[in-house]
DNA sequence: TCGGCCGATCAATCATAGGA
DNA sequence: CTCCTATGATTGATCGGCCG
């Protein structure tokens, strides 16, 4: 009940051709699909090629698409993170433009976890720098997973350790 | 572990809901919980499968899709005729 | 008005089950 | 058994709404 409405774009007679509806056109703001960067200059480093527009008949959900379609280099909260990691960072950005938090980060991230479940600004910044992460991927990391203990309590009422039961 | 596909009369009853929903297949939490219930799942089991399907729907759209519809809405119409399975309030539909 | 959180969802991917 | 596809689960990241 929030960014979809089931709003038809045209009905069909034939049964054999099925209208397509809105959600089906629904596309996200897909993270920037890495920086394809062969030879990343020391220098001018700074023109950073987001997809910017240009869905044409997708139904891109963000308000006036323009700047929110870069994760990174953005401003305000994550100011030296850069989560595509710019300037070569040691981040495994995937194809996808989707961040493969390493084996290290994700026990520094669950470790904190355990401390508190939530962060606070100044918490949130030293471990963004301890592990080489964005500040925002940090505060996404946490959200995420407060919504899936949360989950977990829901069906199993176990935290942590998705435990196999033996039946 | 594990994964375990779901029972075929599960699938059916998911898959009939899907397709009867086309227009918008996002099932209240409520309308879940009923699908769940049903299936002999989770809700959460339910919910990931109304995901996987929406987005594998979206990647075939124009290839297969347009005949399950054709196997759902069909069916749909047939057993409607009395007590209809998808009596759930599916995501604020209508008003 | 802005930043953070919640709940739901997306989109890509992992690993396995099932069919030829 | 092997190769390929279908399918359930996982998860980083996005969307809209709400709150201080």
């Amino acid at each position: 009940h929030h960014h979809h409405l089931a709003q038809q774009q045209q009905q069909q007679q034939s049964t054999t051709a099925v209208p397509t509806y809105k959600w089906m056109q629904v596309k996200r703001n897909v993270p920037k699909p890495a920086v394809p960067k062969p030879a990343p200059s020391l220098s001018d480093y700074n023109t950073v090629s987001c997809t910017s527009g240009g869905y044409g008949t997708g139904l891109v959900s963000g308000t006036g698409v323009g700047l929110g379609s870069c994760n990174v280099g953005g401003g305000g909260l994550m100011g030296t993170g850069t989560l595509g990691g710019v300037l070569g960072g040691p981040n495994s950005l995937n194809n996808t433009g989707r961040t493969n938090f390493t084996n290290k980060q994700l026990t520094e991230l669950e470790k904190e976890f355990h401390f508190n479940k939530y962060l606070t600004r100044a918490r949130r910044i030293e471990i963004a720098s301890a592990l080489q992460l964005n500040e925002t991927q940090v505060k996404i990391w946490f959200q995420n997973r407060r919504m899936k203990q949360k989950k977990r309590m829901k069906e199993g009422l176990i935290p942590t350790e998705p435990i196999t039961n033996g039946g | 572990r594990k994964r375990r596909n779901f029972s075929k009369q599960a699938s059916e009853i998911l898959n009939e809901y899907f397709y009867s929903h086309l227009s918008n297949p996002y099932p209240s939490e409520e309308a879940k919980e009923e699908l769940a219930r049903k299936c002999g799942i989770t809700v959460s089991q339910v919910s990931n499968w109304f995901g996987n399907k929406r987005i594998r729907y979206k990647k075939n759209i124009g290839k297969a899709q347009e005949e399950a519809n054709l196997y759902a809405a069909k069916k749909a119409a047939g057993r409607n005729t009395g007590a209809s399975p998808y009596n759930m309030g599916p995501a604020s539909q209508g008003t």
